[in-house]
RNA sequence: GGCCCUAUAGUAUAACGGUUAGUACGCCAGGUUUUCAUCCUGGUAAUCCGAGUUCGAUUCUCGGUAGGGUCACCA
């Protein structure tokens, strides 16, 4: 049997980042054994649908470079991939469980129910169904259906079972039904609930595995119920554990900076850095290790495919750690091949920041070359870029780098430039030689250390007390930007 | 509160029942470097608590404690 995975997502809104991880743990499943990654839109809750946030779902999986092989926009022969469009599947398999005896038509209203609720909650007691159209007479039942009279359909979920699900991650749990309520599998405006379409969908799709999030654990026994009742096989299931706060309080939410996964990339972070650092959390590869050597860390998507096994997924809910993203981020970064960088940060420009400089600098990669192991984000290294386009607008010249030096800086900066304009016209045939030898004189006539002339000149042509080598920045401006930014 | 899950440094994690409890991020210190960064070296810091099983427990069992999840006509 081939395995077959899903995502499963509702167009509510923005792609959070946790999401990516069920994407990535699906993905690998059905990519390391030859099988379909599928994507299903689930919109059944009318409520929460927002319009347009289908293709924030596809555009994810496109910045992230993963293949879909059926969905709404990839095709597939166990379609639609849309829940709304597969409400007669749901109508009819509903009908067949009323019949079966597995469940049966409510009446009663939402009002009711929060009546019913609210006096359970103040004779203390946890609120319940109270079951009152669970032996209601079938005909009768039928009739008021017929009649058009607003109705829901629920799950009878039998007394006193003890039902065992078998987790790929969790391992074995045990639920008893009686902590379970007669869930309702069809909404009174006739759409599914999650629990109904889920085992319908999955079951209809040929899904051999399935991984959401914990927060279903509580409900999977219903999963394997209504599995039963319809006399299907169930999926192979696993409940990946919540990415939580930095602060460990709660499920990673706003509150605590960017979730959603555009504004990571807005932010400037490379797709490999993401992914990299999303399997591991939660992810350990069983690979060779040595006793006090370093470890492996940095996975491509590829190779995470290769060494995915869903045993060495672990239980526990880990915290999401900024800084350790940014260290990825920043390692991916430093070892791209410049080109490839280049392509990417002209992309990533075109894409958010828009810097004309950027857009059309055919000889970008000289400067990659040199800013590329200091920045951390696409944004930073276009930023760290800037001062090859611009010269400074304003230089804050009174800086505790420069105080040794203060009194001397516009001699300094002349002399800098009396022996610039004595180079070769074509900064290409500078030489390190000649640098050190100048700004060693200068230094010398001044009493001042040679770094503090470096320094002058650092700040005169980025405008900042820090920046790439200095030599080849100055060979990349050339003899006439260089002078210009000195007078 | 009922039910379910979890528990190794601040964080992510490793460790056939036997290791000086490893690695990475972070942090600190030193070295390289004209600056910043990179790079290199070193340091800091953990088995939640209590019983039990065992010659021996981070590992197995039980009980606490703490954290997470869930108790909707939301997914």
């Amino acid at each position: 049997m081939s395995i077959r995975t899903r995502f499963a997502p509702s167009p509510t809104g923005y792609f959070h980042i946790a999401g990516l991880q069920k994407v990535l743990y699906s993905y690998a499943l059905a990519k390391k054994n030859n099988g379909q990654y599928i994507v299903r839109i689930e919109d059944t809750d009318r409520n929460r649908y927002v319009e347009g946030t289908e293709d924030v779902i596809f555009e994810s999986h496109k910045l992230m470079g993963i293949d879909i092989d059926e969905s709404i926009h990839d095709g597939g022969d166990y379609g639609p991939y849309r829940q709304s469009d597969r409400l007669d599947i749901y109508k009819k398999y509903a009908q067949e469980l009323v019949e079966k005896d597995f469940a049966y038509y409510a009446f009663e209203t939402k009002e009711e129910l929060d009546e019913m609720r609210k006096s359970q909650m103040d004779e203390g007691h946890r609120p319940r169904y109270n079951g009152l159209y669970r032996e209601y007479d079938k005909e009768e039942a039928k009739k008021r259906v017929e009649a058009g009279e607003e109705y829901v359909v629920r799950l009878k979920v039998p007394a006193h079972r003890e039902i065992v699900v078998e987790d790929m991650i969790m391992g074995q749990m045990k639920f008893s039904t009686d902590d379970l309520d007669d869930y309702i599998l069809v909404k009174s405006d006739g759409y599914p609930t999650y629990h109904l379409a889920v085992v319908i969908d999955d079951h209809l799709m040929k899904i051999s595995h399935i991984f959401r999030g914990v927060e279903w654990i509580a409900t999977s026994p219903i999963m394997k119920l209504t599995y039963e009742f319809f006399g299907w096989e169930m999926p192979q299931i696993g409940h990946v554990p919540n990415i939580l706060n930095p602060n460990g309080q709660g499920k990673l939410s706003k509150r605590n900076g960017s979730v959603a996964l555009s504004e990571f990339f807005e932010e400037g972070y490379l797709k490999e850095a993401i992914i990299n650092f999303i399997i591991l959390l939660g992810w350990s590869p069983s690979i060779e290790r040595v006793h006090g050597e370093k470890e492996r860390e940095i996975f491509s998507i590829e190779e995470f495919v290769d060494l995915f096994e869903t045993k060495d997924l672990n239980k526990s809910n880990p915290k999401f750690n900024r800084e350790k993203l940014l260290w990825f981020n920043k390692e991916y970064i430093k070892n791209f091949d410049t080109k490839d960088l280049a392509d990417r940060l002209k992309e990533w420009n075109s894409r958010y920041l828009k810097n004309a400089d950027i857009e059309s600098d055919d000889s970008i990669e000289v400067k990659l070359e040199l800013v590329k192991e200091r920045s951390q984000t696409l944004k930073e290294l276009a930023e760290s870029l800037e001062f090859f386009y611009n010269a400074p607008n304003k230089i804050e010249w009174n800086i505790k780098q420069l105080k040794n030096v203060q009194k001397n800086l516009e001699d300094m900066k002349a002399e800098i430039k009396k022996l610039i304009e004595s180079f070769d016209d074509d900064s290409k045939d500078w030489t390190h030689e000649k640098w050190e030898e100048g700004m060693r004189a200068i230094g010398d006539r001044f009493e001042a250390k040679h770094g503090d002339v470096f320094m002058v000149l650092r700040v005169a042509i980025t405008g900042e007390p820090f920046s790439p080598p200095l030599f080849e920045s100055l060979q990349i401006l050339g003899k006439e930007e260089v002078l210009k930014r000195l007078s």
